[in-house]
DNA sequence: AGCACGCCGACT
DNA sequence: GTCGGCGTGCTC
C-alpha cells in the first residue's frame, strides 16, 4: 500500500494555503510521522521547499502524478498533535497562512533557509572553468548574478553541461562537545607509563589524567585548558588506543554563571489563601476554568503563581506562564529559579536562536516542566499543563501585532481547554474585555484587596501644570515636584521619573516659518536623537543630519521642541546638580544586558534618580524608591484610540505601585495638563472599580470593545489611489451584508498615511453578531491575489490593539 | 515565491 | 521571420 503525506509547503501565498500530497518513498516508509519537516520538490523546475507533513494517508484526489518526498529534516515530528491543531485554528482566526502558523510556533531556528546554486555537471573549457567557477564545482546563483555571468552559465545549461539546483538547509544544529573516557584500567595505565620510560613528558601527563579520570568523562576543550595539554597530545593518546573520544549534545545554558538562591514558600495570608483556593481546586480536577485574579502591586499575586505552579509539578503536570517581556527581568527569573531550580525554563528576546532552540528541546523532552516567557512561549512545547498563567494580563504585548495576528490569551484559553487545565490571568489593571468577562461569569473573578506588607497604596499627588506655566515655570518640573526630589535626595531615598512617551516625540521646528522636518518616506516628522546626533524617522529608520538652517525659509532659529529623556536629564542637571541620574530608555537599553545592568546598579544605591520611559513602569523593586515623579501624565490621552484613557489609568496604576515597597512610605507625584481628567483622578485614588465602570459606560456608549467586536481591515499600496480604491472596493463589498447595528469607521486614511513609501488606507468594523463577516473577509483576500502580487497589501487585523 | 507558457513589439 | 518583453496561472 503507498504511503501519501499531507504537506503544508512554505510558499506563504493565498493559492498554496493548503496541504499537497506527496509520496513517501520507501526509504523513509518508517521514519516520517505527522509534524515532521521534510523537504519537497514544488513547482516545474527543480526547485524544494521545505515542508510540514500535517497527515498520512494512503490515497489521494489529486488527478496527476504525485512527487516524492526527497528529504527529512527531523529526526522526530517538531510539531506535536495538539500543535498542528492548534496551528490550522489560529489560521482561521487570524486570517493568516497555515505555513506562517507553524513557524511562528517553533523557534526560529527550524525555519529552513533556501539556496540556489549552479553545478558543474560536464567538462567545460579550462578558460571558462576558471573564469566562471573560479575552479570551483558550483557557484552561487546570486554571485553569479552579481558577477553578471549568468547568461554565458544559461549558455552552459543549454549544453547539459550544467544543473541548477536548490538546497533547502537545515540551520537547527545542536551544540556538541568532545569528550575523552579512558580505555585502560589504572593498572593499564600505569604500565603504559612505565613503558614510556623517561621520555615523553606529555604523554606521561596524559596518562596521569587518565588515572585520576577513572571512569568518568571529561571534555577535550576543558582538558586543554586546564593542563598543558594540547589537541595533539590527546590525539596521540587516542591513536594508542589509550581512551576514546566521541561527541556528545550539550545544551546552550543561558545561566551558566548565574546561580540561584533557593527560596522557600511563604505562608499565604487570608486574602491569598481565599483566592488560591479555587484555583488549586481547579488544578486537581483538572478542569478547565479562567480565572482573573485583580490584585494591587504588593498584594501577592506572584507567590499564588508560585504556589499553584508547585501543586501543578506535585500532580505530576506542567506549568505555562507569560510575563510582558520587559517584566523578564533577572530577580523575576531568580524567583522562579530558585523555587523549582533546574525544572524552570526561561524563554526572552535576550536568548540567541540556538539557545532558543535548546530551552524549546529541554521542554519538549520534558526536562523542564515550569515554563516562563514572553508572548510567544505561549506555543512552548509543554505536555500536560497543568496550569498556564499570564501575568499583568492587560498588556498590550500580548498581541502580536504582525501576521498572525494572534492574542496570547486567546492561545491560553486554547490550550487550557486542550489540557484541561484552568488559566489565570494576573493584573492589578485587568483589561476592559477581560474584566467585562468576569462581570458575566465567564471568567471567575478572584481578588487581592491588600498589600502583603499591609502598607497603604502611596499618596498621588497631581500637579496641573497649565498653572506652572501661569507662574512663568517653562521647566520640566513643576515646583513641587524639584522640593520633594530636593527633599528625597537629602534623605539618600531614592527617585524614578517617567516620562510618558505615547504619543510623542521631539521634533525640530522653525520658529521663523514653522517648518517641521518631516521623513522623506512617512508621513511623520523626524525625531531628534542626541546620541548619535541625527534626525531618525521612527517608522521606517531613515536618518538625517541635524539641521542648523532651516531648509525652507533659510533662517536660523531652527531649534527642538518636544522633550525626549535625554533633554530631560540635561535640565534635570541644570536644575538639581548634584543628583545621580541613570537614564533608561530605548537608546541606552539597545545592548543585550544593558537594561539588567541599569537596574542593578540603580538598585545598588549608585544613582538618586532613574529617569525612563514606560520600560520602568515595570519590573523593578527596590525598597529604597520613595518618591515616583510622573512627568507627562497625559500626553497619551490625546491619541485617536480608544484605549487611550485605559492606557494611562494603566500607566499611573503601576508607576504608583513603585512606590514605598518596604518600610518606608512612598509618595507619587503626577504632573498633567488635564487634571481633571478621569483617568488621572481615578489613578490618584487608586480607584479601579469605579474607573472601570466610568469607562464601560463610555465604551457602551461609543459602541467600543467590550461591547462590540472589532475589525482592522488596512490596505496599502505604493500608490496612494490604488490603496484607496481598494480599500473602497472591500467597503462595498462588505457593507450590504453586514447587520444594520454594525458600525463601520471608514475608509479613512491611516493617522500616517505614508510609511515607508507605502499609502495606508484603514476600516473598522464594529459588530455584535456577524455570522458571515469572517468568510466575507476570506473571501477578499482570495479575490484579491492578483492584485497582492503586484504591490497591494492587504491586513486583516480581528480585535486589534492599536489602532493608529 | 518562482517558473513556464503565451501572446505582442523591434530586431539579427 | 525570431528574440524577448512581462502578464497569467499553477505548483501535489
Amino acid at each position: 500500500m503507498v504511503s501519501i503525506a499531507k504537506v503544508i509547503v512554505d510558499i506563504p501565498t493565498m493559492q498554496t494555503n493548503k496541504p499537497y500530497d506527496y509520496r513517501i518513498p520507501d526509504e523513509f516508509e518508517q521514519d516520517v510521522v505527522r509534524g515532521m519537516r521534510v523537504v519537497v520538490p514544488f513547482g516545474l523546475g527543480a526547485r524544494k521547499v521545505q515542508g510540514f507533513v500535517v497527515e498520512i494517508t494512503h490515497s489521494t484526489d489529486y488527478e496527476g502524478e504525485l512527487k516524492s518526498i526527497v528529504g527529512l529534516m527531523d529526526l522526530t515530528a517538531v510539531l506535536n498533535q495538539e500543535m498542528l491543531l492548534l496551528g490550522k485554528e489560529m489560521a482561521r482566526k487570524t486570517y493568516a497562512f497555515q505555513i506562517t502558523c507553524y513557524q511562528t510556533m517553533l523557534p526560529a531556528i527550524l525555519k529552513a533557509k533556501y539556496e540556489k546554486k549552479i553545478r558543474l555537471i560536464d567538462e567545460i573549457p579550462e578558460d571558462l572553468f576558471f573564469e566562471l567557477f573560479k575552479g570551483k564545482n558550483e557557484i552561487n546563483w546570486d554571485e553569479a548574478e552579481s558577477r553578471a555571468i549568468l547568461p554565458q552559465l544559461i549558455d552552459l545549461k543549454k549544453k547539459d553541461a550544467v544543473e541548477v539546483v536548490y538546497e533547502v538547509k537545515n540551520q537547527a544544529k545542536t551544540k556538541k562537545k568532545r569528550v575523552l573516557q579512558a580505555n585502560l584500567s589504572f593498572e593499564q595505565l600505569e604500565d603504559e607509563k612505565i613503558s614510556l620510560g623517561k621520555r615523553g613528558p606529555k604523554q606521561r601527563l596524559l596518562l596521569e589524567v587518565l588515572q585520576m579520570l577513572d571512569d568518568k568523562e571529561i571534555s577535550v576543550s576543558e582538558l586543554t585548558l586546564s593542563t598543558k595539554l594540547t589537541a595533539s597530545d590527546i590525539r596521540t593518546g587516542e591513536k594508542k588506543d589509550w581512551l576514546t573520544i566521541k561527541e556528545v549534545e550539550v545544551y546552550r545554558d543561558p545561566f551558566k554563571n548565574q546561580s540561584f538562591k533557593p527560596t522557600v514558600s511563604f505562608q499565604l495570608n487570608e486574602g491569598q489563601e481565599k483566592a488560591i483556593q479555587p484555583i488549586l481546586k481547579a488544578v486537581s480536577e483538572e478542569r478547565t476554568e479562567v480565572f482573573l485574579l485583580k490584585g494591587v502591586t504588593g498584594s501577592g499575586k506572584t507567590e499564588i503563581y508560585l504556589q499553584t505552579i508547585a501543586q501543578t509539578l506535585q500532580n505530576n503536570k506542567s506549568a505555562l506562564m507569560l510575563v510582558p517581556e520587559i517584566a523578564l527581568t533577572p530577580q523575576m527569573v531568580n524567583h522562579f529559579k530558585g523555587r523549582f531550580g533546574e525544572e524552570v525554563a526561561v524563554l526572552h528576546s535576550g536568548l540567541s536562536v540556538g539557545e532558543k532552540y535548546d530551552e524549546w528541546r529541554k521542554i519538549e523532552r520534558g526536562e523542564a516542566r515550569v515554563v516562563v516567557g514572553a508572548r510567544s512561549s505561549i506555543f512552548a512545547p509543554v505536555k500536560n499543563i497543568g496550569v498556564i498563567i499570564i501575568d499583568e494580563e492587560h498588556e498590550a504585548t500580548y498581541k502580536q501585532d504582525e501576521n498572525p495576528r494572534y492574542h496570547a490569551r486567546d492561545i491560553a484559553i486554547w490550550r487550557a481547554n486542550y489540557h484541561d487545565c484552568p488559566v489565570i490571568l494576573g493584573s492589578a489593571t485587568p483589561s476592559l474585555e477581560s474584566r467585562a468577562r468576569a462581570q458575566k461569569n465567564v471568567y471567575t473573578l478572584l481578588e487581592l484587596p491588600t498589600r502583603v506588607n499591609r502598607k497603604e497604596l502611596p499618596d498621588v499627588e497631581i500637579v496641573d501644570m497649565r498653572e506652572e506655566v501661569k507662574n512663568a515655570n517653562r521647566s520640566s518640573f513643576s515646583v513641587l515636584l524639584q522640593e520633594k526630589i530636593r527633599d528625597r535626595i537629602a534623605k539618600k531615598e531614592q527617585i524614578v521619573l517617567l516620562l510618558n512617551r505615547r504619543g510623542y516625540s521631539s521634533f525640530v521646528m522653525c520658529r521663523d516659518c514653522g517648518f517641521v522636518l518631516p521623513c522623506p518616506n512617512c508621513d511623520i516628522s523626524l525625531t531628534l536623537h542626541m546620541d548619535t546626533k541625527t534626525m531618525k524617522c521612527h517608522y521606517c529608520g531613515h536618518e538625517e543630519k541635524i539641521p542648523y538652517i532651516c531648509p525652507s525659509c533659510k533662517g536660523n532659529k531652527i531649534r527642538y521642541y518636544g522633550t525626549g529623556t535625554q533633554k530631560i536629564e540635561e535640565e534635570l542637571k541644570e536644575v538639581l546638580p548634584e543628583a545621580k541620574v541613570i537614564r533608561m530608555d530605548v537608546d541606552t537599553t539597545r545592548k543585550k544586558g544593558a537594561h539588567e545592568k541599569l537596574l542593578t546598579s540603580f538598585g545598588n544605591g549608585e544613582a538618586d534618580i532613574l529617569l525612563g520611559t514606560q520600560m520602568i513602569a515595570k519590573g523593578l523593586d527596590f525598597p529604597n524608591i520613595t518618591l515616583v515623579g510622573v512627568l507627562n501624565a497625559d500626553t497619551g490621552l490625546g491619541l485617536p484610540d480608544f484605549r487611550a484613557s485605559e492606557r494611562t489609568f494603566q500607566l499611573l496604576t503601576q508607576v504608583s505601585g513603585r512606590a514605598g515597597r518596604a518600610e518606608l512610605t512612598g509618595e507619587v507625584i503626577v504632573q498633567t495638563f488635564n487634571p481633571e481628567h478621569y483617568a488621572i483622578q481615578l489613578a490618584k485614588e487608586h480607584d479601579y472599580d469605579t474607573f472601570y465602570k466610568k469607562e464601560m459606560s463610555l465604551r457602551h456608549r461609543g459602541s467600543y470593545p467590550p461591547y462590540f467586536y472589532t475589525v482592522l481591515i488596512t490596505t496599502s499600496h505604493e500608490e496612494e489611489l490604488a490603496a484607496a480604491k481598494k480599500m473602497q472596493q472591500i467597503v462595498q463589498y462588505i457593507k450590504p451584508q453586514l447587520q444594520p447595528e454594525t458600525i463601520m469607521l471608514g475608509p479613512t486614511p491611516k493617522a500616517v498615511a505614508r510609511m515607508n513609501n507605502r499609502y495606508y488606507y484603514q476600516t473598522i468594523i464594529k459588530y455584535k453578531n456577524e455570522p458571515h463577516l469572517k468568510a466575507a473577509l476570506q473571501t477578499i483576500l482570495m479575490e484579491s491575489q492578483k492584485e497582492m502580487t503586484k504591490g497591494l497589501q492587504i491586513a486583516i487585523d480581528s480585535e486589534p490593539m492599536n489602532f493608529i
